[in-house]
DNA sequence: CAATGTAGTAATCCACTGATTACAAAGTCA
DNA sequence: TGACTTTGTAATCAGTGGATTACTACATTG
């Protein structure tokens, strides 16, 4: 019933007070905005979303949209900037967990199971609607000024994850990266939509979510919704 | 010096054509003008493009372009029609190559063999300038009610050529189509251009292309192009 | 309670863009 | 050569969308 999805921490204050009709802190409605903003910039894109679109989303005026970030483009550059971080979390708590994770079977599955939990955490993030094809528009937006440097910084830092932090080669890390992008491409390319209609899509389908199927189907929506 | 990049066939009467100022047949023009439109939408995206930075790229006049075409919509579709045939062919020549090469390595060699051509082939195509941005661009609209139903099918037309005409095992295509995304997104981010000054980048994208290294810094127009 | 700061909106502006119309010039063919 | 077709443009329109301005209402603090 609520207007937007919780996500931890302080939302259920938060959804509270958008619900009762009180007014929040800049802070909080900056934070709902950029959800709002998420969703709507990896449904249509940077240039395809409107300020209006977001903010009738976040449930506010398209003008203090504008106002809270100044411009569209630095409304962007925080949407990706806020979908990147919480990726980065969200991998770094995956890493963690198997990390911590003693019982875990030794030697060459170990990377394996890292693997799968940081796979697993991508698939979550689904969960973030717009979040895969929000990163995905960025990616794209290379010749952009401003949003361009911003994509390569955040792309590298991926990269750097998977380097650094999780210890894979070159060639383990692009691999990993390069499904990171089929999927995000399937994700955009709402194929969820064919599925089950077409055997080559349910193929293909299958083939990128072998274990979290059932989960991915749940977590998108589909037919004739908009998003 | 000429205006536009040859491609074999009837190109070369074209560019004289355009270069004398000689009027064009309504077909040669919009073949000229889908190879602008994927220049520019490649760039700029659907939204960010508009039918006058085509116009202009194509040498005519904006409302020449929406006559020739009927709408901004149609001018996309047939822009992804077009990248897409073109994949394709190259795809089908490259394999068709492979096939006819009978002094190749028998046995387990042969596939990667083939593999190697079509990737070859993939990176080549990189001459025709916005075509894997423009298709990447499209896998990002699968909202839109027109659009992502046409770039659904273009999607699974891949996946059907690795699957039946190639011969790969769902596994394998499925890793082929993923380096193939990579490999768009790295086009699309330009990562090119941070190419040598940044360490993490350069790891990166010899990694991507670690044969075609020259041939693609060669391909693709670096600094502060435009493009 | 007065005063000041903060959250938020309505109205409006202006630049941009896709599309339309009306027209001109070049080619074609009986 | 003259009628007709086709290529192509200039001018312009109407809708849209980001930004600005001016304003209201709520909250906080001394």
């Amino acid at each position: 019933m609520s207007s937007s999805a919780s996500d931890g921490s302080a939302a259920a204050t938060l959804d509270d007070a958008v619900d009762t009709g009180r007014r929040l802190s800049s802070d909080e409605r900056r934070r709902q905005i950029l959800q709002a903003a998420i969703a709507v910039f990896g449904a249509r894109g940077y240039e395809g979303a409107t300020t209006d679109e977001v903010a009738r989303a976040a449930g506010v005026s398209q003008p203090y949209v504008v106002r809270l970030f100044g411009s569209k483009e630095n409304l962007f550059l925080a949407a990706i900037e806020d979908a990147l971080g919480r990726m980065l979390v969200a991998f770094r708590a995956a890493l963690a967990a198997h990390q911590a994770d003693e019982e875990r079977e030794p030697g060459i599955t170990a990377e394996k199971a890292a693997a799968q939990r940081i796979g697993q955490a991508y698939v979550d993030l689904l969960a973030v609607r717009g979040l895969h094809q929000t990163l995905a528009h960025a990616y794209l937006l290379g010749s952009h000024p401003v949003i361009g440097a911003a994509a390569r910084r955040g792309f590298a830092e991926v990269w750097r994850f998977f380097r650094d932090e999780m210890g894979l080669d070159v060639d383990e890390a692009r691999a990993f990266m390069a499904e990171g992008m089929l999927i995000s491409t399937m994700i955009g390319l709402r194929i969820v939509d064919d599925y089950g209609s077409d055997p080559q899509i349910t193929e293909l389908f299958r083939s990128c979510f072998p274990t979290e199927l059932p989960h991915v189907l749940d977590a998108l929506p589909r037919g004739t919704d908009r998003w």
